[in-house]
Formats: structure tokens, sequence, C-alpha cells
DNA sequence: AGCTGGACTTGGACTCGGTCCATTGTAGGA
DNA sequence: TCCTACAATGGACCGAGTCCAAGTCCAGCT
């Protein structure tokens, strides 16, 4: 896990308490947080650190490609870890739990050329839909 | 097109100037709008309407699964008229533009049941991103 | 055609996720 | 150790969307 950290001295970050602490929430669980989420479990280990940084640490992990942002819902981006293994999300239309899936196939092969209407496709996010057990048995 | 009209009348709904407005701009070019694009053309032909009319209108299309919910980016949710054919996105990166595509392929025969963890899996989006011709000529 | 009830619309206040920015703090190289 | 460029702070701000109380008006009934 310090993996992460070590990469990103490595690509010339400033190692602060805050950047540790947030690094250390994803790292965490395996799930996939919020903003705000993240916020908190920082705040836990880190009381003053505000919900600015977080955001830019997010921010920052997303574009050093260490991180992934979903969108699966519209109402607040969630953070994956899980950014070296490629995936997709099955997500609950109920309580909006997301598990990772690795389906087979390659969804880029199935866009023939005609299909492409000149862009230049550089990737594929698959969104699987679905009721949870939790929320079934509800 | 008046398909959509009739089709409402016939669930119950009751006539009003504003829901046709917005049935008649969601018919007209079949781009993706977002509710405040929807909203801005509605007042260019009903300019008393209301942007809170509009978003119930929206809801209630989609609701009644007329119109289709796209959440692409997490900026504005963005309106589909299309929803009675199936057909998955490709968005620019750079601009948002959005095409309807259709693969081929079936990904939801491509998720096995190791992989479902206990979901009922109901639908699945699919989301290719990539760069339009306009974008990659600037 | 006129009435009337209940569905629909209005618009302004509010929420929520996220961004901005001027100020203050600090990591880490010389 | 000192210095300074980079980072953190927190509070104001923004934009998309929701809520709600009051007013409006569609459509079924006479």
């Amino acid at each position: 896990m310090s993996d992460l950290l070590e990469r990103l001295r490595g690509r010339g970050w400033r190692m602060t308490a805050q950047r540790r602490v947030v690094a250390e929430v994803l790292d965490g669980d395996h799930v996939h947080l919020t903003a705000d989420e993240v916020h908190s479990r920082a705040v836990a280990k880190l009381p003053e650190i505000s919900r600015a940084t977080v955001y830019n640490t997010l921010g920052e992990l997303v574009s050093l490609g260490e991180v992934l942002e979903v969108a699966t819902d519209k109402r607040a981006k969630r953070y994956d870890p899980n950014a070296h293994r490629p995936h997709h999300h099955l997500v609950c239309a109920q309580c909006g739990a997301i598990r990772d899936v690795h389906p087979t196939g390659n969804p880029l092969a199935d866009l023939p050329d005609s299909e492409r209407f000149g862009f230049s496709v550089s990737g594929v996010e698959v969104t699987y839909r679905g009721t949870c057990p939790n929320c079934a048995a509800a």
C-alpha cells in the first residue's frame, strides 16, 4: 500500500500529513467513497483537514491516474482506488452501492468503425444496474 | 411525433401548454439536451414557463419511459428522447458532444453469474469516450 | 356553455456537491 | 538552519437541482 506513497513521492509529490491521510483512506477498504466520505474518514485521522484539501488531493490523484473518478449517479462523484486493473461497475439502483466487476469480452471491439462517426475512441465504461441482495431483501 | 403527445394523453396526462412545449423541444433535434437547454428552448416558445415545470415534466417523461436520463459527465444530466430503440453513447471528452451508437454484442451476456454478487441485474449502460472530429481538428 | 375539484404551474428559497481564492503554513533543498 | 515555492485553510461562492405554498387552469359533469 505504501506503494502508493512511494509512487507519489517518486513523481515529485511533496508529502504532507493531509495527502498521506487521504491516500490511506483510499487505500483502506476497497469501496467507492464519495468525496465527502473521504473527507469525514480523513477528519477522523486528522481533525483539521479541510474539505478543499481533500478535493484538491483527490483531483491530483485522479490526474496522476492513481484513482478513478466514477460518476454512476449524478449526485456525487465516487473515487475508485482500483485504477490499475481495468474493470467495470455494478451499481445498486436503490442504495447506490458499487461493486467492481470483470465482464468477459471487450466492448471496444464491439463498436464498428461505421459507428464511430470520426471520433477517435479512447476508452469505454460499462455500468451494470440492478438491485443488490440487501435492497432486494428489504 | 404527436405520437408522443397521443401516448401521454392516453396515459391520463393533463395536456398543458407547458408540457406540450417540453415534448416538442425534445422531439425536435435528436440531440441530448441538458435540462437548462430544454428550458431555454422552451422559453423561446412559451416565455413564462418556469424552470421547475421543465424539471417536473422531464422527470415525468423519464418515469414514463419516454425519455432517458443520461449522466455522462457529472455536470448536468442530459435527456435523450430516443428511449425506444436501445443504444449506447459516444461522448467527446473535450466538448461533451454525444452520439448514439449501436454496438454489436450484448454486454449483459458478458457478465457471468459469478460476477453478479447476488445482484439482480436489470440493465447496462455503455459509454464510449473519445475525441470528436471537431475537437481533434482544433 | 358554465362550474368546480384537483392536477399543474409558478418562482423564490433552499440544498448539496463542488470550486475559488486570499491568506497562512510547511516540506525539503541549499 | 533558513528560505521559498508549493500546499492547506476556510469561508464565500457557484450551478444544478429540489421543495413548497400559493395561484392557475384543464377537463369532466352537469
